[in-house]
DNA sequence: GTAAGGATGCGCT
DNA sequence: GCGCATCCTTACG
């Protein structure tokens, strides 16, 4: 393996500083000879039961209890009964935290046999487009987007889709990110200056009645794959 | 461009 | 029952 996998020291902190750290490292998912990658853009923090948009709010359950874990586990849940989401759990063991893993950039699907690019050069090469023509080339995702039936800029941005690109389920919930063959997070020495993160509220939560204001939501400013629409020019 | 509604499972009151 | 850390399609102007 060439980059290195977050160590559980990593995840073992503060919510709001690792969530912001999230954005430039990569989720990476293997199933067998397959897999993908994307480049994280976009996070949200939940943080402890004071937090009343925090699923662990109401205290802990058959659902939440990974919350209550040790850093750097998967926390999925399932929502609306068709979509699957993915946090990484966070905060020493019995403080319920996780970070919600809501859009990617996706570098990566060995289901294309085009690996001769390095995500750096795709990266790059995504941003030139971007300012040319303001779209977004992805030709080595090319066999997802087909399968999709859409655009490989709308494959990865939101909470539910991303899972749907991974193959992120129910079977993940748990799984040690720090160990796992199957999901982790590895960073490429990719480096997000703070000017370059936007800090807002966070999405959905707004029967949150003392938390929904909290500016806990953290995305990689002009990337076109964050979840909500982004004006251009 | 915005708004409304449907799909759908399950945790919680 | 209700409502959800979502997303897509349809119906408007």
């Amino acid at each position: 393996m060439r980059f290195k996998k977050l160590s559980r020291n990593f995840y073992n902190r503060n919510t709001l500083s690792i969530a912001q750290e999230l954005l430039g490292k990569y989720l990476v998912r293997q199933i067998g000879q397959e897999g993908q990658a994307g480049r994280i853009v976009e996070t949200e923090a939940y943080i402890g039961q004071d937090d009343d948009a925090c699923h662990a709010s109401r205290g802990k359950t058959r659902r939440n209890e990974v919350m209550f874990g040790s850093a750097g586990h998967a926390y999925v849940y399932m929502i609306y009964g068709i979509y699957w989401c993915l946090n990484i759990v966070t905060e020493k063991k019995r403080f319920p935290a996780a970070v919600l893993i809501r859009a990617l950039e996706p570098v990566e699907s060995r289901r294309n046999r085009e690996l001769e690019i390095s995500n750096k050069e795709l990266v790059i090469r995504n941003k030139k487009l971007l300012k040319n023509t303001g779209q977004v080339g992805m030709s080595r995702i090319k066999t997802d987007s087909i399968f999709l039936g859409t655009n490989t800029y709308t494959l990865t941005n939101g909470p539910g889709k991303l899972c749907r690109w991974m193959k992120i389920t129910k079977e993940l919930n748990g799984e040690d990110l720090v160990n796992s063959d199957r999901l982790w997070v590895e960073d490429r020495r990719e480096k997000i200056f703070k000017k370059d993160i936007i800090k807002t509220t966070r999405v959905g939560v707004d029967y949150a009645q003392n938390s929904k204001g909290h500016p806990w939501r953290f995305y990689i400013k002009n990337s076109p794959f964050v979840s909500k629409k982004m004006k251009f020019f």
